[in-house]
RNA sequence: GGCCCCUUGGUCAAGCGGUUAAGACGCGGCCCUCUCAAGGCCGAAUCAUGGGUUCGAUUCCCGUAGGGGUCACCA
């Protein structure tokens, strides 16, 4: 019996790895291209953290001319969800980060290197994990769940680490004979990497994004096929990456300890290794304690409450680029209007620890977004998250033409509104715009200063008999309101009522805000000039005749 | 507990042996011919801690504390 012999007992009907080898050639990039993936499990929605990742992998990809795909690693089927695949590849879309080669559905993919499908690729693990035994570097092992647990408990009383490596490898230096003779007799088992490893030797590694991290040496004999017949996370990562050409693993930190392991296998199986790049997960705050986002308690960890929120996907991307570049902010400032993928993104200048999510500063980021769009792509945005989330918007913006008009309002000038973080703002911003929604609704009228309901009244009657004109500029519109102040006895301006306080009754502010209220029922709102014109002079006497009325 | 990583204002952070320790969000104030928003100006607020090394440490080294990760036939 030699290894050869017994890696066809176990794997009788395995391919040659190098039939592997010439059907996924190496590509041809040019120079420093990036070749990089997402993979996530299917078993939840996509999470923040996870986009992050993402993000950082289509941006590197962009930039270098590389390849950006997505895989999709399914080998754990007690985990999965319904509709995995499909929740990734959309959230992806939502947010115009569609991968190169990969998933594009619940079971079709693009690209010359699939399947992208982990379980798809069972003969592939097979034919890698058949070599590795031939090789002597992989073998079979018999120990049940109790073997190990006993294993384990021995380990904990006699406070050594854990896990199954050297002495306590039981089946690691059974002879080849005692191995098929148990595989023959049908006793189960599952295959495990032969490490030869030193746990009181050092390795010195280089991170993208952590920098030199020493470990000491993988001895552990982990798992490389499991007892149904599908890899771990580990073997499937070293073939994959290998067939795949992935120059560059960008994920999660939690993977940093494995690295010791990944470099072992890859150096074991004599293929060339990829670089690391390990990020930082995102954190939130929780009682003074920093903690991962976490899936169960925190909706904000999925990329859907944004979409849910109205946050544009846009804002959220150029968020998450400011986590992971602080340099970026600034040059989205003087490039307010440019792709994202003109930024010289650097993966080695993202912050090695956690950074809390800041919901304020995404809001900001939102706001600034929003204020770039046009009046069109407002109405068009909002409309498309109103026909999933708020009916009553729907209703509101299906009058187009006047929508619109509300939705210029200080917009595309210089200094164009900030007060839209996300689409579920819209409608609380502009309702009282909507005559069927003002006119029926009761108001509780926020006067200040002039409160008096005969002096108001006053003020109202005047102004829409004796000043109002719809045909008006700003400046004249404004030099009435002020002569409609002086005639009822109150200051001009507002310094000269500061000056000589008690020669007036109040000043044109109060005048001004006596209308505002009157035909909004706010005391805030954008410039009013502009909500007159929007209005009309009709609705106008109609709101002045409500607020009479009240 | 072992191993590994991290620690600059409330938050994100720049910094890479000599700086008045940037900038952004948030906060406070003032100014902006009517209120907000925006904008402008000003302000409060930071190098976890103890030792070294050095003429000089936020920066380099060691310890301590705190935080995080990882120790599965899960990824």
């Amino acid at each position: 019996m030699n290894y050869k012999e017994l890696a066809d007992l176990i794997f009788p009907n395995a391919k040659e790895i190098s039939y592997y080898e010439e059907k996924y050639p190496r590509r041809n990039l040019p120079e420093g291209a990036i070749v990089t993936r997402f993979a996530p499990s299917p078993t939840g929605f996509v999470h923040i953290g996870g986009l992050y990742q993402a993000l950082a992998a289509r941006i590197s990809a962009n930039k270098t001319g590389g390849v950006f795909f997505l895989r999709v690693e399914d080998t754990d089927q007690k985990r999965e969800i319904e509709n995995g695949i499909t929740g990734i590849v959309n959230s992806l879309k939502d947010f115009d980060m569609e991968p190169d080669e990969g998933m594009i559905s619940e079971t079709e993919s693009k690209g010359e290197y699939g399947p992208y499908r982990q379980s798809l690729r069972k003969d592939i693990y097979q034919a890698y994990a058949k070599y590795m035994i031939e090789q002597g570097k992989a073998y079979p092992c018999f120990a049940t769940p109790e073997e190990l647990e006993e294993i384990r408990a021995k380990q904990e009383a006699a406070k050594v680490r854990t896990g199954y490596y050297g002495v306590w490898a039981k089946y690691r230096n059974l002879s080849l004979e005692e191995m098929a003779e148990k595989i023959k007799a049908g006793v189960p088992y599952i295959v495990r990497f032969k490490s030869n490893g030193r746990e009181d030797r050092k390795i010195k590694h280089k991170d993208v994004i952590k920098g030199n991290v020493d470990f000491p040496e993988n001895d552990q004999d982990i798992v490389i096929i499991k007892s149904d017949g599908l890899p771990t996370y580990h073997f499937a990562h070293l073939v994959d990456d290998h067939l795949m050409g992935t120059t560059h693993v960008i994920r999660s930190d939690e993977w940093l300890s494995s690295v010791p392991l990944h470099l072992q296998l890859f150096q074991e199986a004599g293929f060339k290794a990829p670089k690391y790049a390990h990020i930082a997960p995102i954190m939130k705050n929780d009682n003074g304690n920093k903690r991962k986002l976490s899936k169960r308690k925190d909706p904000e960890a999925a990329v859907s409450y944004y979409k849910e929120i109205g946050v544009p996907s846009l804002a959220v991307k150029d968020y998450l680029l400011n986590i992971a570049n602080s340099t970026f902010e600034n040059w989205r400032r003087q490039n307010p209007n440019v792709s994202m993928n003109e930024f010289d993104f650097q993966l080695n200048k993202m912050s090695v620890s956690g950074a809390l999510f800041d919901m304020t500063k995404l809001f900001d980021v939102s706001k600034i977004v929003v204020s770039r769009y046009t009046a069109q792509e407002v109405y068009d945005e909002s409309m498309k998250w109103a026909e999933k989330y708020d009916n009553e918007l729907v209703q509101m913006l299906s009058n187009k033409e006047y929508s619109l008009k509300v939705l210029g309002i200080e917009r595309g000038n210089v200094k164009p509104r900030k007060d839209i973080a996300k689409w579920s703002d819209v409608k609380e911003n502009i309702i009282y715009m909507y005559d069927d929604k003002f006119i029926n609704t009761k108001i509780d009228y926020p006067y200040q200063t002039i409160n008096e309901k005969q002096e108001i009244n006053k003020i109202l009657d005047l102004y829409i008999e004796k000043y109002y004109n719809e045909n008006d500029d700003k400046q004249t519109w404004f030099d009435k309101i002020k002569e409609l102040s002086g005639e009822l006895g109150y200051a001009k301006e507002v310094k000269e009522f500061k000056a000589n306080p008690d020669m007036y009754k109040a000043h044109v502010g109060d005048v001004s805000t006596v209308l505002r209220v009157a035909l909004t029922g706010r005391t805030n709102t954008p410039d009013m000039y502009e909500i007159m014109q929007v209005l009309g002079k009709d609705s106008m006497i109609k709101r002045f005749e409500k607020a009479r009325n009240c």
